[in-house]
DNA sequence: GTGGTCTAGACCACG
DNA sequence: GTGGTCTAGACCACG
């Protein structure tokens, strides 16, 4: 029911990228209409004021968009939205990359296990 | 200088991640003598509390043991070392491919990345 | 299309100062019937209500008057408007000359710069 | 005592612009330390919870930045605080040149008050 | 009903 | 003691 969050992070910046992951993953579509606060605090379980302050973090890196009466969107903006999805994707890429090589591993025995994990 | 860390996690965490690859990456041996708290802790521009908890984790964790007299070494023990990178690994791989994927990734795709990057 | 509102202060109010601004700038003349609250709530996107808020403060501060039956116009009282207008230009002046100080800017530097940006 | 708010707009964004200021004039030196959130909080009469969040801002901004647990103080950075300085000064100049135009001033009549104010 | 702001106050991490 | 996070809940602007 509630979402679930880790002890050691800010809940406030989980829920950053959750969302964040949803819209550039698509499965918040450019443009769709976000629940209101209440009702996403309700959804997560978590205070009203620590959901208003992720929102308000996700307005701040401009993937969504506030009309003041009537609720938030994700953003129409589609280079917002890729650059994000783009910068997300080199970090990962980098840190893993980073982490296999320290672990030991090779880069044929990287590809190869992310060919099985696929 | 002193080492970096980020604001939204607990720094002796940080420091326990931080020694902990160092111990998987071989960079600290097997057996290797661990600098003092006092050292360790000027080093990194911390509390010796802060370094203390950290290197207490470690011993939770059975990487690190301690010698009353003389200090803390890494641990001996070639099984527990491999099953921590084996575990690191595994978890690395696996939240790189679900970010992947999550971000509109193919396998072919990503492997050819990964070789640019490495 | 709609007119652009900072989200930091009341709509409301800054309706006001917009039509203030134009009468005292003499876009919209002594005397000069209004568009109507419905016509005017459309233009600048806003609910009719938010309108006749900001209509109802001008006629507070003299600016504009309404007749029951053929709608509001700016007012016919030169006094009013050469009053507002200096009072305006008084707290523009003194509210300028405080920041600039403020910032470290001497007089003659000030007045080149205005020379350069009129 | 108090610090005096206009309440047409948030206290928190009241109190940013106060204490740019205060950095932007020299009267908060760079890398000057500043009183907690606790104290400021009193001194202003307000919520530490508001006084915390626009300290935040000016975090964001560059303005300030945050030891842990030894506190906040000015930024070291001249170039942040002159590239504040300058566009705060840009914005006022530009504004300030706009509203006399709108409001039937020429240049020459301009400066000359400007000199009076002085 | 929607978001925004603010207060009150608890609790945590680090020192 | 310092900043950071979170909850609880009030009240406001706009619709």
């Amino acid at each position: 029911m509630a979402w679930t969050f880790d002890n050691n992070k800010p809940i406030y910046l989980q829920i950053v990228e959750k969302i964040e992951r949803e819209i550039l993953s698509g499965k918040l579509e450019k443009g769709e209409k976000i629940s209101s606060v209440r009702d996403l605090a309700i959804e997560a379980s978590v205070n009203p004021n620590t959901m208003q302050r992720a929102l308000q973090e996700l307005e701040n890196r401009g993937l969504v968009t506030v009309q003041r009466t009537s609720g938030r969107q994700v953003t129409q903006d589609d280079e917002i939205i890729n650059l994000a999805r783009t910068q997300l994707a080199q970090a990962s890429i980098q840190n893993f990359v980073f982490e296999m090589k320290n672990l030991g591993f090779g880069c044929e025995q990287t590809k190869k296990i992310i060919e099985q994990e696929w």
